[in-house]
DNA sequence: GTGAAAGCGCTAACAG
DNA sequence: CTGTTAGCGCTTTCAC
């Protein structure tokens, strides 16, 4: 037979089905150590092995957290998914991992993709600051659980932890300029994810500390991937302004932007300075080496999962929070590439 | 309420909840149009979403397809999942993807999940050639069927999909010596790993063939990860012994080793070469450009899932088989970095 | 300490 | 065309 079940079990044996599924469960109180050691012994030889489905039906919970992300391309992505599903394995979850590829149709897929298997709670990091607003109150206002991360949320009733960007950008804008350049591009993000104003925000603060004039046309939409960035790039470039640095939303944008950069011969980073803040990481590309900054991922996911299974434990009187992190900025040198 | 079921609309429209399950289920057969009309609007109205776990449990499958992967660091994988994720989401069925990390207990623990959660087949990539070969025939014997791919594996009774890896190595090597090179150190992978064999088999038969001498000294033992390769690649620059080219087992591996010889202030291509197979990947590491070679990854998912999906259409009279995937070699830029 | 029975949400066979 | 019923595998009272 395929699959053997707690019935099999009983019957190989002549107890009942009860019986089996309470030593199954380790249930010392009520069940004799050596009947015990019987069923688990003829579950092992038999293979057995316990149908969720029909346990999350019966318990009505699925002890399962699903995580919602824009996209997989970004290291960060990854690691924060990482980093939750250890938290969260250790407090009995599972987690189911839903990929909204920047799209906001899709991420409503997701959504009820999670909502079908039943998940417990959700952790999301949303692919636009308003368009989903309502259905993630519908969610919540249901009884289910949601915590949003990295990418802020507009409008909503909700506990979110993201990072500080602006803060991160007048690091990173004010660590070019202490090495000398003087005229910095922004890459800038799309306007629907609330984190890329924010970096703009940064990187005016650093020009008017500096004392530096704000010249709008070296702020350029750069969008989210390497071809945008690269676009973006070679439409600067074309413009004819001189420029000494590139300070990109994107990390893949300003990839992107730097195979642009190469193929008219630039020389980086005697030419240009490269850096970005990608996710929660805050990555300098100067050439040769190349290196990022340690990221707060490890901090954002325990801080998402431990909001998350507080408002799990009591869904009543529970007040949403936002908790902002700063991120502790170690320099590091990367090894991974492609 | 949290989750709304059939028996709530069905009450909400004094209608039977068999009726409501048809009407959802779009059977225009068995049940008037109005009627249809009135239960999808109102399921949509109060947010209804199947539980899965009631239909999985009830129709006796789950029409979802386990994936099972040895790692996440390369991109290989990344890619295998996405191309498998596609197809099989076009057959109507689900994926649910489990992480190894190369280590056979938690491939155990891997499949245990998989066969918990009831899948209706998997698709495997194993961490060692051997290692658990009894508990994937197990498995298969209970009528849970597997296809293996991109890794061998030894003695199971399975169908297995994989690239010619000898030649692959035939064809790197043989473009290090045409372009000069005439002492190449070989970063030999795990012996617990099929692929590592046989691509030392082709490194071996280019010397052959280039009437070379073949020095057991030049081939190190270069683990999976970035450290590995670093350390191995240590070693063997301190024993003195003169290089011009490095070949190595995985991309990781040979990244590892190019930090180190960086370090060392080799110049990357003028003193050594560099370059690697990794996963289908074949890829040539050449400094500055880092350019790939184009992987065979659509082809390989697109026949593991085929097989798979023939084998679970008729389970009986199936014979296993092994298909060899050469891919085609096209050289294409990398943007992708950190 | 063990068994009998109900029921989670859903589908499918059978009746009408 | 619609309702009634049984049952998927499991947990959990409630009896004994």
């Amino acid at each position: 037979m395929k699959y053997v079940t707690i019935m099999d079990i009983a019957h190989a044996l002549g107890v009942s089905k009860s019986t089996v599924s309470r030593a199954l469960a380790g249930d010392v109180q009520n069940v004799k150590p050596e009947t015990m050691e019987l069923i688990c012994e003829t579950a092992r030889r038999m293979g057995y092995r316990r149908n969720e489905a029909a346990v999350n039906l019966r318990r009505q919970h699925s002890k399962t957290i699903g995580i919602v992300i824009p996209e997989v391309v970004t290291s960060f992505f990854m690691n924060f998914i990482q980093f939750a599903q250890h938290d969260l394995r250790q407090k009995g979850y599972r987690t189911i991992i839903a990929v909204s590829n920047e799209d906001i149709t899709q991420e409503r897929e997701c959504l009820d993709m999670l909502v079908q298997c039943r998940v417990d709670g959700i952790l999301m990091s949303v692919c636009h600051r308003a368009a989903n607003a309502s259905l993630y109150q519908d969610l919540m206002s249901r009884g289910i659980p949601m915590v949003f991360f990295d990418r802020r949320v507009d409008g909503v009733e909700a506990s979110q932890v993201h990072i500080d960007d602006a803060s991160a950008s007048v690091y990173m804008v004010e660590k070019l300029i202490r090495s000398g350049c003087r005229k910095i591009v922004h890459l800038l993000g799309p306007e629907h994810i609330g984190n890329a104003t924010d970096r703009l925000h940064g990187y005016r603060e650093v020009l008017e500390k500096f004392k530096l004039p704000y010249n709008p046309q070296y702020v350029v939409s750069g969008g989210l991937s390497a071809e945008e960035g690269a676009q973006a790039m070679e439409r600067f470039v074309r413009s004819g302004l001189e420029f000494d640095a590139v300070f990109g939303f994107t990390e893949t944008a300003v990839l992107g932007a730097k195979s642009v950069l190469q193929k008219m011969h630039y020389r980086i980073p005697e030419d240009v300075s490269l850096c970005c803040i990608s996710g929660t990481a805050l990555c300098t590309l100067v050439h040769p080496t190349l290196s990022a900054v340690e990221q707060p991922t490890a901090e954002m996911a325990d801080t998402a999962c431990r909001l998350l299974l507080e408002q799990m434990e009591r869904p009543v009187h529970f007040k949403p929070q936002t908790v902002v992190l700063s991120g502790e900025v170690v320099l590091r040198e990367s090894t991974k590439a492609v």
